[in-house]
DNA sequence: AGCCTTTCCCTTTTT
DNA sequence: GGGAAAGGCT
């Protein structure tokens, strides 16, 4: 509840003062559907923020009446701080601000029985997803290189992403897949998630929804609690959170949806952009207020912005416009190859660092995950401070997700997918034989894995020592169990892992990475304690799977077009630019045009992200998956103003044309270096036909020539101490003490002795 | 069962 | 160039 002294606000309140009228506009018509259509770069966030606490603190509801939804943790994170701030409100944990998964998590739990789950249901992660496909292909004889489990559980995603449960995929669409036999698969599916009381990310929203479609005194209920509705980045929603809310929402239509058609980058995860332009017909007498002033970049970067987005067909139209300067020209630069392009873009932050620039106003903008390690290195040996956003997250490391199997089986026993990962690591001499008798002795009995080794170690199925080490091991999680309610989780955590032999597992590891995963699990063990219990950490690895990285610091941030919405920088950087890269070639193999203009919006939103300069450049050969691949600048760079950009060449690459029989970016299927279709052949790899020995053979002379060798203890200028896992010629991979595994120079590295240790 | 070697596939994007 | 799975050997 409120603080009551807060709710008073005479006048003007003072967290409107300097909104321009449209912003006002949004924040203030409260009653009734309202769509903000709002432009990059407008106050999108800052008006959603004031909106709730407008209603909040002119009393219109209480906090508990207010539902407030967003895509991204990050995003709802900002607007509870934010919220909290405006109203000076201490915590707003309990509000019903959040995610669409963390909310629909919150409506589940209380109601999970209606769907045939128990309320303290697990949430499974993608490696769960897989093997479940997987064993559910083998049973039913489907060939898994005629069906890979990932299209398998793509399927299901879409269909759960439309909001189809198996009952209601139409029958036609049903057989498109092996016949209907891949739909035989998603019913099973579902039917095996409920026997294990669990849910994936999608099943979170789809059973939600079936509760409101078959529950009216459930949904009747939401009607009553929630007055206020709003909704960040709704371009985004897929299907069924679309559906979910409009059910939602027809209770008192106080909805109020923010949103930018030209941002919709989600397409591929069910996203439809329909859903914002049905929201007049969904919601009759809708006020739809535009917000088209743009207060974040340069008239230029606007104009490039507009340029290239225009190229897209059936849009809602904004018409952006800025009363700042035009501000510097957009730079736009060729390069050799994706080396040279990370070493320019390296030299371009030592600049922007001479001229005083803050790194943490910079980021590098790239289309896939996989190109940041090229500006990794690249930084790494500049000695210049970087950070991977969301890149390898802490809680899908493999140690991570051992642990996490272990603190699942202890916290509910019959998690059965928890039971079969932790049972075989470490070693236990239970191997695949041990596993499939309990298997098939549980499918019987119906029982959950873990009940069924329980009665197995009882009779003479198992060989005597098999026996006897699924005896203790039964024994040893029926210990911890016991131990849940007298002990401090963190504490626990640390004696499951401990007695498990899990952590010996990894300290009696020499390769080079287990120091660095001994830590990984020490870190799980202290991010334990900072939760109430055990299942409130697990619920929360699930959802977020993400650890907030060292933020504050001053470093350039590199990370994917994707995670950059909502966020702004002084400078950007753009590389990549390529046919075939981006915009990406199996985009647009798989979903044509619209494939094409939703690659547009995601140049849209990499240059709308910047507030004084974008620099957009590309490069004529890559190195892909070992091979080299050429191609041609991307279409978006000839899309832009020429008016407004500046064309700058390495060494005439721009105009020069590329070396004989050079296509595009070869075809989606990635063939063999040595084959590939006509007219869209790749480069002869540098590798191929280099066997491994050779190149092991190679890798040896380099290491004796480095004078580093494997095993050595180093010390590195910047990250400090550490051990060689590998040397290649100047390169040294090295597992530092505290800074993980990098690639850096020789030449930045010292014997540990000589640092003085 | 477990260890080592070879082969395969991969790189869109994420809650 | 790398990680996972399959395959082969002890």
């Amino acid at each position: 509840m409120m603080d009551e002294s807060q709710t008073q606000i005479d006048g003007q309140p003072p967290y409107v003062e300097g909104l321009n009228e449209s912003q006002l506009e949004a924040v203030e018509a409260t009653d009734g559907p309202v769509l903000v259509l709002a432009g990059a770069g407008t106050g999108k966030t800052r008006v959603l923020t004031t909106r709730l606490a407008h209603i909040l603190a002119t009393g219109k509801a209480f906090p508990g009446q207010v539902l407030a939804v967003t895509f991204t943790n990050k995003a709802a994170q900002e607007m509870k701080e934010r919220v909290a701030k405006i109203l000076n409100q201490p915590s707003v944990e309990r509000w019903w601000l959040g995610t669409f998964h963390a909310i629909a998590v919150r409506m589940l739990r209380a109601h999970a029985e209606k769907v045939g789950l128990g309320s303290d249901f697990a949430i499974i992660d993608t490696d769960d997803q897989l093997r479940l496909v997987k064993q559910l292909l083998k049973e039913n004889n489907l060939d898994d290189k005629k069906w890979p489990p990932k299209s398998v559980l793509g399927a299901i995603q879409r269909w759960k992403d439309r909001g189809q449960t198996p009952d209601h995929v139409s029958a036609s669409e049903a057989k498109e897949f092996a016949g209907g036999r891949i739909h035989g698969i998603y019913k099973s599916y579902q039917q095996r998630l409920r026997e294990l009381n669990a849910c994936d990310f999608g099943d979170l929203l789809l059973h939600t929804l079936v509760i409101f479609q078959t529950h009216a005194d459930v949904l009747a209920d939401y009607h009553r609690r929630f007055h206020y509705i709003l909704v960040d980045e709704y371009q985004d929603t897929n299907v069924a959170q679309y559906l979910w809310l409009r059910l939602l929402a027809q209770g008192h239509q106080n909805v109020c949806c923010v949103g930018d058609d030209d941002q919709s980058i989600y397409g591929w995860r069910g996203a439809e952009v329909g859903n914002i332009l049905r929201f007049e017909k969904d919601f009759p007498g809708a006020k739809i207020v535009r917000l088209e002033r743009n207060y974040r970049s340069t008239g230029r970067i606007l104009a490039a912005a507009s340029s290239v987005i225009s190229h897209n067909e059936g849009r809602l139209g904004k018409t952006l416009w800025t009363d700042d300067d035009d501000g510097e020209m957009l730079r736009v630069r060729g390069l050799w190859d994706g080396e040279a392009e990370a070493r320019f873009v390296g030299e371009e932050v030592e600049n922007l660092q001479r001229n005083g620039q803050k790194l943490d106003q910079v980021a590098v903008l790239v289309r896939t995950g996989a190109m940041t390690r090229e500006f990794e290195e690249r930084f790494l040996t500049l000695a210049i401070p970087y950070r991977v956003v969301g890149g390898a997250r802490f809680y899908e490391r493999l140690e991570i997700r051992d642990a996490l199997a272990y603190l699942r089986l202890v916290n509910s026993a019959d998690d059965s997918l928890a039971f079969e990962r932790s049972i075989g690591k470490p070693k236990r001499g239970l191997g695949p034989a041990a596993l499939g008798i309990v298997h098939s002795y549980a499918r019987q009995a119906e029982i959950s894995l873990f009940k069924a080794a329980r009665e197995i170690v009882e009779t003479d199925e198992l060989r005597p020592a098999a026996r006897k080490s699924m005896a203790t091991f039964v024994s040893q999680v029926e210990r911890w169990q016991g131990l849940k309610n007298d002990m401090p989780h963190s504490e626990l955590a640390d004696l499951v892992l401990e007695e498990s032999g899990y952590l010996e597992f990894w300290q009696n590891d020499k390769s080079v990475e287990a120091k660095g995963r001994v830590e990984n699990l020490r870190e799980l063990i202290n991010a334990l304690g900072e939760y109430e219990s055990l299942a409130e950490f697990l619920e929360h690895v699930s959802l977020v799977m993400d650890t907030n990285s060292q933020t504050g610091q001053d470093m350039v941030s590199i990370m994917t077009l994707h995670g950059a919405k909502g966020l702004e920088f002084e400078t950007v950087f753009l590389p990549g630019w390529e046919e075939g890269l981006f915009p990406n070639q199996r985009a647009m193999d798989e979903q044509g045009l619209k494939g094409l203009e939703e690659e547009r919006r995601l140049a849209y939103v990499g240059l709308t992200r910047a507030r004084k300069r974008a620099i957009i450049s590309f490069a004529a050969n890559r190195r892909m998956h070992g091979s080299w691949a050429s191609a041609i600048p991307s279409r978006f760079v000839d899309e832009l103003p020429h008016e407004h950009i500046e064309r700058e060449s390495d060494r005439g690459i721009y105009s020069a044309p590329l070396e004989p029989s050079y296509g595009g970016f070869g075809s989606s299927k990635w063939q063999d270096n040595d084959r590939g279709s006509p007219g869209m052949q790749r480069a002869r790899s540098y590798s191929s036909g280099e066997s491994q020995l050779v190149r092991k053979a190679a890798q040896k002379i380099s290491e004796s020539k480095s004078g580093f060798s494997r095993g050595e203890r180093v010390f590195h200028q910047k990250f400090g101490y550490g051990l060689v896992a590998s040397v290649e010629g100047e390169r040294l991979t090295i597992s530092f003490d505290k800074a993980g595994s990098k690639k850096v120079l020789s030449n930045f590295v010292v014997p540990a002795e000589q640092a003085g240790m």
